[in-house]
DNA sequence: CCTATTTCAGAACAAACGTTTTATGTTAAG
DNA sequence: CTTAACATAAAACGTTTGTTCTGAAATAGG
């Protein structure tokens, strides 16, 4: 369900309203959003904000102080845990997405995975791919996996990397070492054989940070 | 670093903080703290807060409602997504700590993890173990990995379950199939095989729902 | 164009909430 | 015991903040 017509101030509102609390910690107040979105009255950030109430964008507690409560679609309240964009599928002889980090950090074109602050602290922008296939099988990579990638062209020895084979134009997930003029990509599973190519031919896109499996 | 000597109303205030937030998304009020600890005077609770703040636990925005941010070990501030108990190891060989829920879900004692809220929504109370070597490489575990387990004596054919092999005395993580009399435990990896044994060989003790792996 | 509905404005009100002040009890060190 | 640091208490104060009221402007439907 995308986002139905709504006044662009109200539209506004709700954007704020999901940024601030993630910034803050805490959701602001009326008169937080009041001067945010440059609205001259209080009574019409709450006017706006019941509206958003009835509609099912938010939760409002009567009385407290920064009672508003942001609901996700499923009316669910939402954490303020940072959220990476999946930019898209990976899978053998697949380009890889755009890597355009460009964007409104809050775009709602992009399905998005929660990550622990931890980690955005540690890594900076990241974002995400999912898996398609088991192609990624001897990286211990499944189907349907999300993999968490901090954009680099560089990668240490030893790194699991997203890396783009020119000759074969295919993406692919394996531990980079840099041997001399070649390299070599290692799948992470001991039992698969490492290919060795010309360092030419390899494209570092990013490096592999975390892996998540949701099952059930 | 444990847990400084420190007054026990100021660490129930502390507790508080933590549960009180992940419940409800915002800080609490003085007053919510003062009748959740009874405690007589709000002025007691400024005095605490303020010792908490001085010893590094939370910051406090001066003047703003429900301006307590509660900072984790690093001093950076906590998300409300909810956490999970690692309760312990999982190898080949390792017996299963005990999946004893009942404990104060905020007990310091065990190394946690965030999981997205949805997750425990949907599955309830859940726990995690760390992998430990690679003997669930064929499950596409690697060492280190994390996963997150609902606790269950039952499973569905086709989920991935903590096997418990009564003769080998060894947990291991596979898919399940009931064939009759037999159990096939199934490795997520095809190009394994499949173990057979009698049903009264297998405990189940829970299933995955999710697996976690962070590199770098 | 007219009317009903929605949205915006300004101001004032009242409750919520952090803070301060003054005083008392409690613990720990010498 | 004495004293200083720590912790608790009760009450009052003042800012922050959600809410309400009245009215006007903008928008949509016929």
């Amino acid at each position: 369900m995308v986002t139905k017509k709504m006044p662009p101030r109200r539209q506004r509102i709700l954007e704020f309203l999901q940024e601030f609390y993630l910034e803050n910690s805490i959701p602001p107040t009326v008169r937080d959003i009041q001067k945010a979105c440059e609205i001259s009255s209080t009574s019409v950030v709450d006017y706006n904000l019941e509206k958003l109430a009835q509609a099912g964008y938010i939760n409002r507690r009567p009385d407290v102080a920064r009672g508003i409560e942001i609901l996700d679609q499923e009316g669910e309240p939402i954490s303020n845990a940072p959220r990476v964009h999946i930019l898209g599928l990976i899978a053998a002889g697949s380009p890889i997405p755009a890597l355009s980090m460009e964007e409104s950090a809050f775009s709602q074109e992009f399905d998005t995975v929660e990550v622990s602050p931890e980690l955005q602290r540690q890594h900076g922008q990241l974002f995400a791919l999912k898996v398609n296939g088991t192609s990624m099988i001897d990286a211990l990579i499944d189907d349907g996996d999300v993999v968490i990638i901090k954009p680099t062209q560089v990668a240490d020895n030893g790194e699991m990397v997203v890396a783009w084979l020119k000759d074969k134009e295919e993406a692919t997930l394996k531990r980079f070492y840099s041997e001399g003029s070649q390299v070599r990509l290692q799948p992470a599973n001991s039992t698969m054989e490492p290919i060795y190519c010309p360092a030419e031919n390899v494209e570092v896109r990013g490096k592999v940070v975390y892996v998540i499996r949701n099952l059930g």
